[in-house]
DNA sequence: TTAGTGACCGACT
DNA sequence: CAGTCGGCCACTA
């Protein structure tokens, strides 16, 4: 059988990065992307949070795009973001995150 | 196989 | 700051 011939190791590589970022930080899609070894696919992140499943405890929430503010979708998927982040502390500025609420390594 | 799309990114205008 | 462009990865028709 020749099914999974998607890479299933970057799909778990990047749920597990997403899984380390701590309440109170946000990471970029291009950092997790990175982090996971995966230097370049940050649209690839994109893509899995998207096809989230409902059931996953992953803190999906943390992760921003490279401008520090809430990608573009849903309205009520990025209002609940947002309710959600700033809940663990997370500060805005308007409807941008600040700078120094980036998780460092 | 090719073309279009997306919760992206960086450089450039 | 906003818009455009080329490049990146994987999915879909």
């Amino acid at each position: 059988m020749r099914n999974q011939e998607i890479p299933v190791d970057k799909k778990l590589a990047v749920f597990h990065v997403v899984s380390e970022i701590p309440s109170g930080k946000v990471a970029t899609y291009g950092q997790v992307a990175r982090l996971a070894g995966l230097p370049g696919a940050a649209r690839l992140v994109g893509f899995l949070l998207k096809n989230l499943p409902k059931n996953s405890t992953l803190p999906w929430h943390r992760v921003i795009n490279s401008q520090f503010k809430i990608s573009d979708r849903n309205r009520e998927s990025m209002q609940d973001q947002k309710e959600k982040l700033v809940g663990e502390g997370v500060k805005f500025n308007e409807n941008r995150i600040m700078r120094n609420q980036l998780w460092r390594t």
